[in-house]
Formats: structure tokens, sequence, C-alpha cells
DNA sequence: CTAGGGTTAG
């Protein structure tokens, strides 16, 4: 995948280079004069309003190829537009293709005073990558590039590095912002920002930095975004002496660090309970006038709960409507759990109650949260109460929840009911993981039922599950 | 049109 992309956009490459590179400057201003409106040109008048579904749009679209003076691009355009908006990218890939095909040859485009469309492409392009059709949306990007169709801008190239990104196809991206790099296409900053996001979610932090250096060296600024994205991938891997290197980096090149750069600092110190450093982090953002947002305060929430320092952690979510700050559901999933780690199981649920009365919607975290604070209080018959309720709202389980379910089974000693569980689970297309195992093998243990727990054992690599060191510190 | 938040295993 990664290769044929490459070597068919090099060929799409070599053929575009040979025809635009000259003159992209003389494209762009005759689009801007063509795009001009004059009140003496005679433009068909085209209801676009009447779309309210494809067919309508497909109507119109055979109306458009039998009007004199033809439509012009841009009516196209918006009729496509509309097509994607409905979602319907193959019908809208289809009119293009019959649009194209009836219409005017490539070579005749320019003479007939059609510039090329790349809003069209781009949004195209775009759908496509919204509807998971990754590669169809490559196709149609290198005919773009073979045929010459139009001239990629800033957006068309951002479009498509970003949905090859999001697709988990980064290394493509990867490349492809390396070949982009040699054009006359500079990609934007916003391009190598999506990199950066998904190298450093990847785990390729390494490759992420020398990025960065390639980036200044192309002579293009890094600005907050490529920062941020790069102080959370060193955070997230605990490379603190990169981090604080990045930040003088940023102070170096006048680039300040705003609320979402301390909340990613407060959040990297919290989530490692040093809730010191993640103080000290809040009292310079005082010092600067930056006040706390909910997603900031979440984390100090999270990190004081984490050491144990409950009071604080309900200070600062009462203290969060005088701040001008809404909790959210996360502020009170964060309490909750803070509270059960603790052992106040009451005080968690009293919090519990209290959702809805805020007006707020349990989540599946809430949920699973509230479920494994009364486990492991013991409270068996009120969590799988709690568990009824939940799907009685329609909260779907995930797999975090099941661990919890099949924990407190496994401390049952229901392990019949446990094995179905894990076979629902899987009926429900959530795949177990090592914890699931763990957690089963650990049970099995405890109950003296070593057979049961060996055979699991020995089924792990073959579901594709590495044990881990907990796994073997059950036996 | 790209950056930060909550849940599971003695």
């Amino acid at each position: 995948m990664r290769f044929s992309t490459m070597a068919l956009f090099r060929r799409g490459f070599a053929a575009k280079k040979r025809y635009f590179s000259s003159l992209p400057f003389l494209y762009s201003s005759f689009h801007n004069l063509s795009q001009q409106k004059s009140p003496f040109s005679p433009k068909p008048r085209i209801d676009f309003s009447c779309i309210h579904e494809v067919d309508d749009a497909v109507f119109l679209f055979r109306q458009m190829l039998t009007m004199r003076p033809k439509p012009t691009h841009v009516d196209f355009n918006r009729l496509l537009t509309a097509v994607v908006k409905m979602k319907q990218y193959s019908v809208a890939l289809n009119l293009f293709d019959e649009m194209h095909q009836l219409g005017t040859p490539v070579s005749d485009f320019f003479k007939r005073g059609y510039e090329p469309n790349v809003t069209t492409f781009t949004t195209l392009i775009k759908g496509l990558f919204l509807d998971d059709k990754v590669i169809e949306a490559e196709k149609l990007f290198k005919k773009l590039l073979a045929l010459r169709l139009c001239e990629p801008n800033e957006v068309t190239i951002l479009t498509v590095i970003n949905g090859l990104c999001k697709a988990g196809h980064t290394l493509t991206a990867y490349d492809l912002l390396g070949l982009f790099e040699k054009t006359t296409w500079k990609p934007h900053v916003n391009s190598y920002n999506t990199v950066f996001d998904s190298l450093c979610k990847d785990r390729m932090v390494d490759e992420a930095l020398q990025l960065l250096a390639k980036m200044v060296d192309n002579g293009i600024s890094p600005d907050i975004v490529t920062y941020n994205s790069m102080l959370q991938g060193l955070c997230n891997f605990g490379r603190w002496k990169d981090a604080k290197d990045l930040i003088t980096g940023m102070v170096d090149h006048k680039v300040s660090l705003n609320v979402i750069t301390f909340g990613i600092l407060v959040d990297a110190f919290c989530k490692e309970g040093m809730v010191k450093e993640a103080e000290d982090v809040v009292e310079i953002m005082m010092q600067r006038n930056a006040p706390l947002n909910t997603v900031t305060c979440n984390a100090l929430i999270d990190g004081y709960s984490l050491v144990g320092q409950i009071d604080k952690a309900r200070k600062l979510l009462d203290s969060m409507p005088g701040r001008g700050l809404k909790p959210c559901i996360i502020s009170y999933s964060s309490l909750i759990n803070g509270y059960c780690k603790k052992g106040k199981v009451e005080e968690a649920w009293r919090l519990f109650l209290e959702v809805p009365q805020k007006g707020l919607d349990y989540n599946v975290v809430t949920f699973t949260t509230m479920l494994h604070g009364l486990f492991s209080a013991g409270r068996f018959a009120e969590g799988l109460k709690l568990f009824k309720d939940m799907q009685a709202q329609q909260v779907i389980p995930n797999l975090v929840t099941y661990n919890t379910l099949l924990n407190g089974l496994c401390m049952n000693k229901q392990f019949a009911d446990a094995f179905s569980l894990l076979h629902v689970m899987e009926d429900q297309g959530v795949n177990p993981n090592i914890i699931t195992y763990n957690v089963l093998i650990h049970g099995l243990c405890k109950a003296g039922k070593l057979e049961t727990a060996r055979n699991l054992f020995n089924g792990l690599l073959s579901k594709g599950l590495q044990p881990n060191v907990q796994t073997y510190n059950h036996y």
C-alpha cells in the first residue's frame, strides 16, 4: 500500500511537473478574474435549493448537461458539494466521471475558459476519506495528478495528508509530505501538524522530532500547534528532558505558550502523580492571567484523586462555577473515581446520583467507574443492578466495562457466568485483551481452578495476546 | 483546519 502509493504519486508528479510548475501564478490570477461576478455575463440560473435528496441532484445534473450555455464548473461544483454533503460519495464520483466523459476533453478544458476546479476534487477526496474509502480517495488524488485535472492547493494537500493520517496510514502521509516538499506545492504547516500528531500517537516520537528539525531546515516555521503536538508526544512517553528542551525552543523562537501548552503540562504531571509540579504550572498560569479551563481542572481533579488528595479534588470541582466553568461529566467521573479509590463509595454514590440533577448524562466511563467502585467495596448485587440500569439507559458497555464485570464475577467465583460473558462480549464485537484474560486467570487461580487457568494461559498466544508481568504474577 | 481531559488486572 505504502509503496504503490508512492510509485503512483511519482508518476503523477512527473506528468504534472511538465505542465504546471512554471505557471501557477498565472493560473491563480485567471482563477480570480473568472470568479468575479459580472452583471453582464448571462449565467444560467440553476436552482440548487430544489435538491432535497440524491435523486433531485441526479435529475438536476441531467438538466445541467443539456443547458446552453453550459453551466460552469462552479455550478457543477455546487451540485457535487450538495451530493457530498448527503454523504453520497460514490454518486458524486460517478456524476463527476460522467461529467468528465460527456463534457469536454481535458485538453479543451482550459480553452473553454473552465479553470481547474480544485474545490470539487478536494471536497470529493475529503468525502471519500470521511466514508473510510481510503483507496478510492487515493485513486482520485492520483487521477487528479496523472490527468492534470487541476493544480492541488494547500487544502487539497492537507485533506490528503490528514485523511491518510486519520485512516492510520501515518507513514504514507509522512512520505507524501516529503515528496510534496520537493515539488512546487509546498505543504502548509497544518499538513505537518497532522503528521506530527499521528507520529506521536503511533509512538514514533523520534521520527516526529526529526521531522521538526527538517521542517525548520526547509524554512517552515513550526507554530503553536506543532509544538503542542510534539510536547504531548514527548510527555506521553516520559521524555521530560526533551519536553523541557522543546519548551526552551518555543521561547527561543518566540512562540508563546498558550492555555493548551499549560494544560498538556498539567495533565502530564498529574498522570505521573506529580501534583506539586502541576500546581507550579497552575501558579505560572495565574501569573500570566491565563485562567484554568475545564480540561485542565479535570486533569487536576484526576491527579488529586490519583494521589489520594480527595479533598483538594472536591474543592476544585466545587470552585469551578465560581471560575465561570461548568463541571462536565468527565469532572464528575474523575471525582467519583477518586472517592472510590479512597474507599469512600458512599460519597462516590452520592456524587453519582447528583449527575442527572446537574443536567448531565452518564456515559460508559461514569458507569464503569461506579461499577468498579461498588465491586471493589464488595457491593456485588448493587453493581449488577447498576449494570442493568446502564443497559436500560442504552449506554453501550465497552471493553473496560466487560473487564470490570468479569472481575466482579470472578471475585464471586461465578465462573460459568464469567465465561458466558466472555462469549457475549465477543458476540458484541468487543475483543478481549490481555487484561480480560488476566482477570480470569487470576480469579481461577485464586479459586484453585489451576487446570482451567492454565488452559486459558496456553491459549493466549494463539489469540494473538502476549502474556505480561501481571499474567505471571497471578500464579 | 490541525493541539490538551475521565474507566479495567493483588
